[in-house]
DNA sequence: TTGATATCATTTGCATACGAACGAATTTCG
DNA sequence: CGAAATTCGTTCGTATGCAAATGATATCAA
C-alpha cells in the first residue's frame, strides 16, 4: 500500500494518525509527573514523613479512633497498604493499636499524645507545601484546576 | 489563653485556622488519587503492561535507540527505576540491549521488533485510556485542565 | 439454627519510586 | 598531561500500591 493510500484511508475512517501518538501529551503521564513533583515537594517540607503517612495522621486527627480497614477507605489505601503505612507509624509511637471489643476482626488506630503533637506541628508546613505544588498557578486557576481534578479523582 | 484571645490572634494576623485542615482537599491527595484512578483505567484496557512499562515503549518508539539514563530522563524516571522497567521488558523481549561502541558506560536500549509490533498494537488503547480518565470532563475542561496540569507538572 | 456470604486483617508476590553509595568510564580544566 | 569532577549504570534499602489467597469473625437468609 502506498502513502497516498495510507493517508486516504486514514481520512475516509476519520482514524487518528498512529505515528502522532504523544506520550508527552497524555493525561496519565502529567498525571505521574505532577503527583512526582508533589511528593518531591513534600519530602522537602517534611522529611521523617511520607505523604500517606502523614495523610494517615491528619485523618486520624479528623475522625478519631477507627478501624483499620474504614481508615483506608478515608484515605484512599487498600488493606495490605494501609497496613504497611500504620505499622511504621505505629514503630515510630506515632499511633496505637487496640482491638475492637465488640468485633473481634477489627482493629482500632489512634494516635498517641506523640502523634497528635506531630500533626499539629506539621499541620503548617502541611499548608506551605499545597501552596508550593500549587504556586505555578494563580490563584484563578488554582481555583478551576482543583474543581477540575477533584472531578477526576 | 482564652479562646477569644485565640479568635482575636487568628483574625488580627489572618492566619489559616489550624482546627480546618482538610485533607481531602490538598492537592497531594486528590492528585494521588487521580493517578490511582488513572492506572486502574490503564490496567482495564492494558492487562500486561504497566503505564511505565508503556511509557518505555511508546518512547523508544520516538526516539528510537538511545541509553538507559537517557530514555530515562525522557520518561520521568531516575536511574534505579528505568533500570528495573528495561529490565522487566527485556525478559519479554519487547527491548534489548546493547553496549554503545564509543561510551563503555552506555547502555543502549532499543526496541525488538516484537517490541514494536506491542507498541503499535496498544497506541489505539492508550488513546481510549486517555479519553476515559477524562471522561468526567467536557472538551472545554479538558482543554483547560490540561493546560493547567501540564503547567504543575 | 445453620449454611452461605460478607467483612476485616494478614501475607505473599510483583512493580514502581527514590535516596545513597559504589565502580567504571569520560570529560573538564588547571 | 593528569587530577578533579561528572556521567552512566548497578545495587541496596525503604516505602507505597495492588491483586490474590487465606483465616477469623460476623451477618444474612433459608
Amino acid at each position: 500500500m502506498s502513502a497516498e493510500d495510507n493517508l486516504l484511508k486514514l481520512v475516509e475512517a476519520e482514524e487518528p494518525d498512529e505515528n502522532d501518538y504523544r506520550l508527552q501529551e497524555q493525561v496519565g503521564f502529567i498525571l505521574r509527573k505532577a503527583h512526582q513533583r508533589h511528593v518531591s515537594i513534600f519530602a522537602a517540607h517534611i522529611a521523617d514523613l511520607t505523604p500517606p503517612q502523614f495523610a494517615a495522621l491528619a485523618k486520624l486527627r479528623d475522625v478519631g479512633e477507627t478501624s483499620q480497614n474504614q481508615l483506608g477507605t478515608l484515605i484512599a489505601m487498600d488493606a495490605a497498604t494501609v497496613k504497611g503505612v500504620i505499622d511504621r507509624l505505629r514503630a515510630r509511637g506515632l499511633v496505637d493499636l487496640s482491638k475492637h471489643e465488640v468485633d473481634k476482626r477489627r482493629l482500632l488506630v489512634n494516635l498517641t499524645a506523640e502523634g497528635r503533637d506531630a500533626v499539629e506541628r506539621l499541620i503548617p508546613l502541611a499548608r506551605e507545601i499545597t501552596q508550593e505544588t500549587l504556586a505555578p498557578l494563580s490563584a484563578k486557576e488554582i481555583a478551576t484546576f482543583m474543581k477540575l481534578l477533584a472531578k477526576l479523582a
